[in-house]
DNA sequence: CAGCGGTGAGAGCACTGCTCTCGGCAGTAG
DNA sequence: CTACTGCCGAGAGCAGTGCTCTCACCGCTG
């Protein structure tokens, strides 16, 4: 229906100097956003450049002035992705809260997050969908959550004194501000919250947990054990 | 290269009155085996039904006597896929072992299968492929590895005294023989160990995590004292 | 004013999933 | 032994895809 989203296409008024910029920057967010909304309504697998192009109002072969080839649009949509949900934990965090209140509202918004864009958290957090290439520029924008969960460790763990023995599994130098014992179960904390929204978006909690919701704070409560905030 | 794998298609001999089914159970073998080494060279994107008929001898619509659709095709997969995964966990355990002996074991089976299997890890445990339908049938094969984990909770796991009120998150009558405060801990194992798998599978533990081996072996060891496995 | 460069359109190639029709052969009924 | 029924593979065909190449247009720059 919405044809012709770009209405001032070839016939761009005259401006200043920029606009040969601008008028790529839009047809280029023209082409991100319709690109998400198909992903959004049927999935990767579904997405196709063509209909991406008629929908924008143009033919096939004029969207690949903007994008590279398809995959290269997935990536693009994947780094938007990992940036939405980066920025919805972070929103979520109240640095003032008690730890365990932050960290339990970071894992809220990763799920909240996942269960409005299931197909977004699909490309990101299900399997790498373009051939195997993990494309690198995706690297820094994954690290948000992580971070995020770790900065909360950081500041309010308490390691257990009885710990040790992990070195080398890890990266060096990973999580400067973290308890050195507190690193690798904060590292499987991160783990063990993408895999449970995963699970429940992917269905495998079909017939086994019901209230999702209460399951997922559950399991907070418990990582949130493991790398040390306090109870109460 | 592997031109008419099924030599004698349409020259079936006489035989035992079962020949008409057998000459089909072997084709329908023989298009499930192809399409499985191509899902484990290119990845389900990538897996056509067209190639998979030139591959096997035969024309495309050829293929369509024996499968329905692509999709159909993909769901067979993922139940041997399952199957696959559950088979190989079952066999690692050795129930006479001491039981964090059996849990590690299972852990790492299902992580060597997945090194070993990723594309069809990624069919199965990563984003569901074909649109958003979840095909019931896979869900009595997606369940082997989670009870034989339940099976070792049941046998050695010791509830601690001072839980309980997780009562209404999970289904009722789930893991019958697992003391009532384990339950949620082993649910949350269970997808501790498909977490971190996927995430060492989907490149998540790029630059993060060094000793992949090493890192699910601790994971698995405080997964197991959560479901209270006895230490020693 | 001339020309360069970015832009969109269109045709085209090779491929896909899926459908339909047709001819042949197998197993069975008479 | 003959004739029929039903399964099966081949082939053509439709609609759609990703991607490439060429061509004409026109604004911006020298």
């Amino acid at each position: 229906m919405s044809r012709a989203l770009l209405s001032s296409c070839g016939t761009m008024s005259r401006m200043p100097p920029g606009t040969r910029a601008r008028a790529r920057a839009e047809t280029t967010r023209a082409i991100l956003d319709e690109a998400r909304r198909q992903l959004a309504e049927q999935g990767a697998a579904a997405l196709s450049l063509r209909s991406v192009a008629r929908e924008v109002g143009m033919v096939s072969s004029a969207v690949y002035r903007y994008v590279a080839s398809r995959d290269e649009l997935l990536t693009r949509l994947i780094v938007e992705a990992y940036d939405a949900v980066g920025e919805r934990a972070e929103a979520a965090r109240d640095p003032d809260a008690p730890p365990r209140a932050q960290w339990r509202a970071v894992w809220r918004a990763v799920r909240s997050w996942g269960l409005e864009h299931p197909a977004e958290y699909a490309l990101i957090y299900g399997s790498p969908v373009p051939g195997y290439a993990a494309p690198a520029e995706t690297i820094p924008a994954a690290g948000r959550v992580g971070l995020l969960l770790a900065a909360i460790v950081a500041e309010h763990g308490v390691a257990p004194t009885d710990e040790g023995g992990s070195d080398g599994i890890l990266r060096d130098g990973l999580l400067p501000g973290v308890d050195r014992p507190l690193v690798l179960p904060a590292i499987a904390a991160w783990t063990q919250l993408f895999g449970t929204v995963g699970f429940e978006l992917f269905g495998q909690y079909e017939n086994v947990v019901v209230d999702r919701a209460a399951f997922l704070d559950a399991v907070a409560d418990a990582a949130a054990s493991s790398v040390g905030l306090p109870s109460r």
